[in-house]
DNA sequence: GAGTGGTCTAGACCACCAC
DNA sequence: TGGTGGTCTAGACCACTCT
């Protein structure tokens, strides 16, 4: 797309607002007024200089201000594009309730036939360790008790959507399938409960954040997208915490749905 | 803090990592490290360019980078800090439960009273209009439906935590204190029961993304921190949504709690 | 006044992509 | 091969903070 056809306004030289905001402010609102639609390219860095008659870097750091705000990605060697949110999946708080696990699925597995994806694990790793304090303190063990941690990357379709690892009291998991890799029909908690230790609640606490460079790798995070973080533990029906799981995913690819109580 | 004593990797001229990166790679292992503490002054971009040999606009990138994970906040004119963490209010799934509500006290000034701080309302705005096609659908109303809208800021101890705007349909409100600026003790959900709706249940969808331009003037947000966006929605015990409240808050001053049933 | 970060210029060379 | 964005240089002037 051009420039003159997208950018009418001109810049004030008179402002006390910067050139390169005052340009961005000209782009944020052709992306607002559906002018440059989603996935539409924006006028090439070149274009852009030539209609304001600035230099490159004022232009790169207009473009770099749509970019931070989650806007636009830049393709090398393509262009710069307005950013397609991508479809979003709803986390219900009831996905993890007994009925779900009975049939023998794992919450992901059935978040995924949900949406229609195929859903797959990798880079799955299940070793025996001291848990970091922070999740020491909620399974109410010492810093140097054993857990069983088990971490793991979730795909739908192929593209990474969340890490997690679970951390488990290593005498929970002792002579069970859960220091496996594959754990069976029903995920950990299946086997837990199998264990005796039948869960009777859930706390998740979330957070939000801009990820780490590791976590950009991991889950493949375009510039601007933040991340949650999701430490869930679980408690069996003698109040006792059995699994800690933190999670990590692309903020832009979720929203969390929760039930509150009134009384 | 004197760049020779924080930094002691050099580059490598060789690699395929961008200098600018590797720069960034050596801060910010000095703030993992706590060798730059919280608080702590960087070394300044004249003396990182001095002890790097490179031009300032490489060590700006590099410090950009930090900036945008959220990790530094640059002060113009006094220099880059490791930026300190807000201290984290945990909003609990209960904090809307009736037994708060009976004493009185609005959510929100229940939870300054917890952390000890001075709460405090402005930019408050009532009005009666026609609701966004998002909020319409949560309260099962026509786009063209009137709605009260409610919009407002709260502050802690002076400072802008968070925006909300709660909308109720007109006929609810007709009336009712809820059209008024202080709708009374223990807020609108208080009044909304006086009038028969007595509160069954809440749910709450919890996003995250980068704040816009407007958010980040309206809590005065720095660089690299993202926003929570809460929609909740609130039925009485005729299954009617009888309240919608749209909150946008800085996401690096809340842990959200919630409970998740296991049956 | 000295030191800091903020804005801006005018170039250069490179890596990547599409044709 | 030409156009795109990515990296980097070497300057300039400005606004802000502290002393």
């Amino acid at each position: 797309m051009s420039a003159d056809a997208v950018l009418t306004e001109a810049i004030d030289p008179g402002s006390d607002r910067p050139v390169y905001k005052q340009i961005a402010d000209h782009l944020r609102d052709a992306i607002a007024r559906r002018r440059l639609p989603e996935g539409e390219q924006l006028p090439s860095e070149a274009q852009l200089m030539e209609h304001y008659g600035v230099a490159r870097m004022t232009i790169r750091n207009a473009l770099r201000l749509l970019q931070d705000e989650g806007l636009t990605t830049a393709e090398h060697g393509r262009g710069v594009y307005v950013r397609a949110r991508p479809p979003v999946r709803r986390l219900a708080s009831d996905r993890f309730a007994q009925r779900h696990r009975k049939e023998g699925m794992a919450a992901f597995t059935v978040e995924a036939a949900q949406v229609g994806a195929i859903p797959q694990v990798d880079m799955l790793i299940v070793s025996e360790a001291q848990p970091p304090a922070e999740i020491a303190d909620r399974l109410k063990v010492g810093d140097d008790a054993s857990v069983m941690a088990r971490s793991r990357r979730y795909l739908l379709d192929g593209k990474p959507v969340e890490t997690a690892v679970s951390y488990i009291p290593a005498d929970l998991a002792k002579g069970t399938p859960i220091a496996d890799p594959n754990p069976g029909p029903g995920g950990i908690y299946a086997r837990l409960e199998e264990q005796g230790h039948t869960l009777a609640r859930f706390t998740e606490d979330v957070a939000a954040r801009m990820p780490t460079p590791e976590e950009v790798r991991l889950l493949a995070l375009p510039p601007g997208v933040p991340v949650f973080r999701l430490v869930r533990t679980a408690y069996d029906i003698d109040g006792r915490a059995v699994e800690v799981c933190d999670t990590i995913m692309a903020a832009d690819a979720y929203l969390l749905s929760y039930e509150l109580p009134a009384h």
